[in-house]
This record gives structure tokens, sequence and C-alpha cells, in this order.
DNA sequence: AGAAAACTTCTATTTGACACGAAGATTCTT
DNA sequence: AAGAATCTTCGTGTCAAATAGAAGTTTTCT
């Protein structure tokens, strides 16, 4: 059975990951993966990183391919998905399922400038127009 | 020091707690809040509810006046505090900041009927008003 | 009053996430 | 070829969250 979320250790390296693969530099060595979460802050042991990612390997969180005495590894899951199901838990764990609810929430936290707001009119408009179309 | 986040008990006796108190049955006896847990399908021992109570009085989550040889429990942060910080969280951890992101993630994963679009449009058009008057 | 019911506090166990050293294998360096 | 560097696997230790039994106190019931 796969876990369905990633624990907070495991998200931290899949964001290193998705990071990678943005930048075309993925498949990354343990190595680098160590790496970037150091500049990110979290300085780790070398076999904690891949310990880790092998408990992901398990959960289908991330693929590995050989390479001379030691592995690749890539995101396997996107950070879309990841991101919608998070979203959705968060839904029904502090906001009884109410969207708007949320979105006021996301109003309020972050420093969401002129450029963000005009985005998110858009988004709102392509919802609109694909809700009405069915039913 | 106050955590900042509860754990997931701890959320889902708050939701309890949120829920009474907007139906006026706050504050709440430990015996009610057990009883809402098991109806949303979480069966706990008494005991197990009153320690996480305890440990979330020390949070500074709830508060709790005597009664008799007990206790009623209030919830003493508000959804929307939380709310705003479990947003924040998860734009950190998932979506690197961009609060579109997690907009998009929300359209695509909560199922948003013409009514709540609506209102999002509201929403972003009240915030685009106080945007454009800052700064 | 005495038994039963309802509560609380205290203490202990279990589980999952996190963390990492030791040991062993492979590759690189000189 | 021998030693250093680099990697992995395995086993273990810690910690917070979750769970709840035991024991003691107060209230209620008959």
């Amino acid at each position: 059975m796969s876990r369905l979320f990633p624990s907070e250790l495991e998200l931290m390296i899949l964001n290193v990951l998705w990071q990678a693969a943005a930048d075309g530099e993925s498949p990354m060595p343990v190595r680098l993966v160590r790496l970037k979460l150091a500049e990110a802050g979290r300085e780790l042991a070398h076999t904690t990183v891949i310990t880790t990612l092998n408990v992901m390997l398990e959960k289908k969180f991330v693929t590995r391919t050989p390479e001379k005495n030691s592995y690749l590894f890539r995101a396997k899951v996107s950070r879309e998905s990841v991101g919608k199901k998070e979203v959705g838990k968060l839904l029904d764990r502090v906001f009884e399922g109410s969207a708007e609810s949320l979105m006021q929430a996301l109003l309020s936290a972050g420093d969401i400038d002129a450029e963000a707001i005009s985005q998110m009119k858009r988004m709102i408009a392509e919802a609109s127009r694909k809700q009405s179309k069915r039913k």
C-alpha cells in the first residue's frame, strides 16, 4: 500500500527533486540531494538522506537508476499531484471542505502582489467557464 | 513555548470545539468531545481525550473552566487563525510560496459549485481593491 | 450510608518519523 | 597494489504523538 502523503522530510526531498527536474539536473545523486537540503538549512548525515530516499522508493514517491556503484534519484510524483492532495487534506482538516474559506485564508496569509491577483482572476474566470459548461 | 501547529488529533478536537461554538454548545464537557469524535469515526478512550485536551491546554489551544468535579473546554484559537497558519505552511512546504499555484490546486481539488466560484470572484475583487490602495 | 457512576491525574506502552554509526563493497588516486 | 574516497545496506537509538489502564476523588443513585 502506498502511503498517500509524504512526511515533512520526504516533502523537502521532493522539493529538491522537483527543482532539479525544472533545472534539468535530474536524475540526481544522493550527494547532491544532501547538498541542496543543507543549502535549505537542513543539515543531515549522508546515510539519513539515503535511508529516507529508500523509504520514498518503497512508497513510490521516487524512482532510481543504477550508476556506477550508486544510484540516481528522480521524483516520480508531480508537484501538482501532491499539491492537489495536500490541498484536499487541508480542506478537510481545517476548513470543513469549504473552498471559499481556504481561499480567504490564502488571501490573508500570503503577501500577494498585483500580478498574482490578476492571474488568480484569470484562473477563476477559466474555472467558471468550465464549470458552467458541465452540469 | 507554544507550539505553532496542532497535531492531527488536536486538530480534530479543535474542529469539534469550533463546531460546538458555532452551535452554541460551548464550552463542552470531555464526554461530549469524545462523543463527537466517535461520530466523526475516531473512537477513543475517555482518558485519551482528556490527555490530549490537557496537552492542548498547555499549548494554549483551548481553555477550561471548572464545573462540579470536572471541566468544560472551549477553543481558544480560532479556525481562521489556525487556517491562515496552515495555509502559510502549505504554501512553503509544497508551492514554493506561490499563491497562484496553491489556488490552481484548490480549483482542481475541491468540487466547486457556481456559488462558490462567484463568491471567490468577489473575494478576489475585494483583495484587488485593497491591494492597489496600499503602496 | 454504601454502591455505582463519572471524572481526573499519573504513568506506561506503542508507533512512525527522523537520524546516524558501523561494516562492507566499489571506484578512484598515487 | 594499497590506501583513500565514495556509496550502500543494516541495525539501532531518540523523540513526539497517540493511546489508554490503574488508582484516587467527587457526585449520584437507591
